[in-house]
DNA sequence: AAAATAGTCAAGTAAATACTTCAGTAATTC
DNA sequence: GAATTACTGAAGTATTTACTTGACTATTTT
């Protein structure tokens, strides 16, 4: 498993989860503060944290402490890795699946 | 949790494990049976059939039965979901970084 | 300085996940 | 028709995951 490899595992791992991207969806309001975030979400501080532990660990979302209160933002790092995960394997599944689509076409040709 | 909901959950869920990217991955090759697909792999043919199931479940694969012999080919339905709610996710967050960085700017002007 | 607020840490729990083994079944091949 | 091949199904296991509780620290507010 390379270095890449993990990276990507992370990031879908992040995504795979219904609070998660409740999280990265509300964000898009703006940054702010780990209880703003927890109050509509029905579950414990402590578990938000977490989550965002972990969407800071793939660069979903960057925090900041300053005094008392955690600030979290999206960070667009994390996204723009998966994006061109997409791309790539697009890509590769669709010249396969041109191939495909050039040999069915060969076969009625010759038929 | 919507019906569209469930459907991401399930394929970031997919995509979220090494062992099935690398059946994806394969899979590019051209269409193949189970055993083929497991060979490489390292796992039981049991294993590998779970994972095809999790892979047919969220449309990245598509299998059919002919005879004992069951093939496997990527299906682009599961990808195209996905590249939708990529879509709509990054336009959102970008506008909010427009945003941003809109107020940014309005702060230096006014200082 | 006391009380309230915002978050953190450690430990525990229930459920989900990625496997396994072993015993089938159905389709080929010899 | 006997052996082999390709897969399927049920059941079990170790690990991971998404949470919880409760005790703690650090920062504001009063």
């Amino acid at each position: 498993m390379q270095a890449d490899t993990v990276d990507i595992d992370r990031l879908f791992h992040a995504l795979g989860d219904t609070t998660r991207r409740a999280i990265l969806d509300r964000l898009c309001e703006g940054p702010m503060s780990v209880s703003t975030l927890a109050e509509p979400l029905g579950i414990t501080l402590t578990a938000v944290a977490q989550h965002l532990q972990i969407l800071e660990s793939c660069a979903l979302v960057r925090t900041e402490k300053t005094g008392r209160v955690r600030t979290c933002r999206i960070e667009p790092t994390g996204f723009d890795a998966l994006d061109r995960w997409i791309r790539t394997h697009r890509t590769l599944w669709e010249r396969r699946l041109d191939r495909l689509g050039a040999m069915l076409a060969e076969e009625d040709a010759s038929s």
